[in-house]
DNA sequence: CCTAGTTTTCCTGTTT
DNA sequence: GAAACAGGAAAACTAG
């Protein structure tokens, strides 16, 4: 978990970074990293005096303060190498696929499946792939979704469970939250995304799509809004929090806070 | 086959 | 300037 990986030297340099002095941080008696981060988030304007800054400054202060790894030699990088020992399946690389020359990248890298099977569709698509000359636009419309070649039981197979439903599990799952998304006020439903982009690539691996971004996923989750399975949060970059109509999102021990 | 709801893609504009 | 946020459009897919 994060807080394995901070010791209280970490913390102290963290906050350095950020220009708050050591003697003022040793004062607010805490016991790791997660319990600091949840004393800080529950009353900003509190901390944010304690420690001589502005509520603005500790808030982004806190909102860095899991996407930073105290053991690597950059500062407040991305969060990719702060995964629990022993989980490989996250560990393979987000690589980018430079595909941006392409019209029509899913024409590339979409669906690499090697298994198109014999399924009507799929051999048609193959048919009238690779058009000799680069880039002969085969869709009348540059929006919309690819259309897929997997077969439907293939389809099937990997499309059931919501987005929102998805999400919900990961912040139920060790193995995820909160290197990856977390609680910000677990009470109030509200969460936030660490690894924007390391959730979508999960979300595209659950749908075989190779393509999936952040930015798409958080289009989908804008539309909950309206569904009232999510309600927006303002002013907080990455921070959702759930609706009246999503089910089943608490949990025993949000963030999986060791107690010690 | 039709429909409603969901998701993916793309895009333009705005905010942080 | 980069990332996020906001939504509109359009297309694909699912479930019923």
């Amino acid at each position: 978990m994060v807080n394995s990986l901070w010791t209280r030297e970490n913390i102290f340099n963290w906050f350095a970074s950020y220009g708050i002095e050591r003697s003022r941080v040793e004062e607010l008696n805490f016991t790791s990293v997660d319990d600091l981060y949840r004393m800080m988030t529950n009353d900003i304007d509190l901390y944010a005096s304690k420690l001589g800054v502005s509520s603005l400054e500790l808030q982004k202060a806190c909102d860095d303060l899991y996407g930073y790894n105290p053991h690597s030699s950059s500062f407040r990088q991305d969060a990719g190498h702060v995964f629990p020992a022993g989980n490989h399946e996250m560990m393979h690389e987000v690589k980018q696929e430079s595909s941006s020359q392409l019209d029509y990248p899913w024409e590339q890298s979409y669906y690499k499946e090697e298994d198109l099977s014999t399924d009507g569709e799929a051999e048609e698509f193959e048919k009238q792939e690779k058009p000799q000359v680069q880039q002969a636009p085969r869709r009348t419309g540059k929006r919309g979704r690819p259309p897929s070649i997997l077969t439907k039981a293939k389809r099937r197979e990997k499309s059931h469970g919501k987005l929102w439903e998805f999400i919900r599990d990961l912040l139920k799952d060790p193995k995820y939250c909160p290197s990856l998304i977390c609680w910000e006020n677990h009470d109030d439903g509200v969460f936030r995304f660490v690894s924007s982009e390391k959730v979508a690539k999960l979300w595209g691996d659950k749908r075989k799509n190779t393509n999936m971004t952040y930015e798409k996923l958080s289009r989908a989750m804008r539309y909950y809004y309206k569904s009232q399975i999510l309600l927006p949060v303002t002013h907080r970059r990455l921070v959702y929090k759930f609706g009246p109509n999503a089910v089943n999102w608490r949990c025993e021990n949000p963030n999986f806070a060791r107690l010690s």
